[in-house]
DNA sequence: CAAGCGGGGTTCCGTAAGGGAACCCCGCTT
DNA sequence: AAGCGGGGTTCCCTTACGGAACCCCGCTTG
């Protein structure tokens, strides 16, 4: 919904948020990410509406998250992530250790992620680029940067 | 909104969206970390109706993300995030990573973050808990986890 | 001690956005 | 020519947001 739009906010969380912030919208990405790729699957798979779908779809290909390409001869698509899109994926990877940590309960992570590098499950962690000492929500101060006017 | 729950979900994403996905939600979550931690200072803020700035508060109270402590011997509250919110913002840092590198333009970004264990302005990186290598939407695999029933 | 004030909400109404089902178009296939 | 499957669009109904007004409660001030 979101009549109130945020985009106009000197807030780069706010910003974010007119792109990936309506409903559906994180858990359309997260399907786009893991394979599931076309109108019909996407739907299903979430249960969404099939006109919020359109609507999300198109706003997220708008924003140059996602893209629509052709996958036949015929007219038939596949949203695939750009490189923007990608980076969001790193909010989700954030998003679903925090939903692990928290609210998984006794039966435990319903998906887990492993490493490429090193074919370990995944424990991920936030880290300064500096110091490479970890970065939590205290061990930082907000100033205001050069795009606060 | 979201009439549709996530929270059913297998899916550690949709369950977190399900406390901080509504609308306005994460914003809030934003102000009560950056020390805008009272009913009408958070209102005045951002705009936000004061009617769902009310349902939004209960909500991340109830979640327990966020609690309203008495300030004052008259009835005066003010929110503070709990251990499990302070994890959230986390999730918040990404944003405005991504925000900054997507969507701040020629400005620049609105805000930055100073590193408290190295005084730094921080550049967040995502890292593998085993190996410390970087971790992008590219490097893992997912495989269900025990809790994917 | 009544009047005023400021914090922290609650109530009410109008409008916009989501849910769901039906419908549509188009290029195969049989 | 009839059918099918992908990918949408249209329609109506209901829910949730936006905004403004109103309310309560415990000081403080004249």
């Amino acid at each position: 919904m979101q009549r109130t739009r945020f985009g106009e906010m000197a807030c780069s969380i706010a910003r974010t948020l007119d792109v990936i912030g309506e409903p559906w919208s994180p858990l359309i990405l997260r399907d786009v990410w893991a394979g599931v790729r076309r109108f019909d699957h996407i739907q299903a798979d979430l249960g969404i509406s099939r006109k919020v779908l359109t609507e999300r779809l198109n706003h997220l290909v708008d924003q140059g998250v996602i893209e629509r390409l052709p996958y036949d001869a015929r007219p038939r698509y596949e949203y695939h992530l750009t490189a923007k899109g990608a980076e969001l994926v790193e909010m989700l990877m954030v998003m679903a250790r925090w939903g692990d940590r928290w609210l998984a309960g006794e039966a435990g992570p319903p998906v887990l992620y492993r490493h490429h590098a090193c074919g370990q499950i995944a424990h991920l962690d936030l880290r300064c680029g500096h110091c490479g000492e970890p970065m939590h929500a205290g061990s930082v101060d907000l100033l205001p940067g050069p795009g606060s006017a």
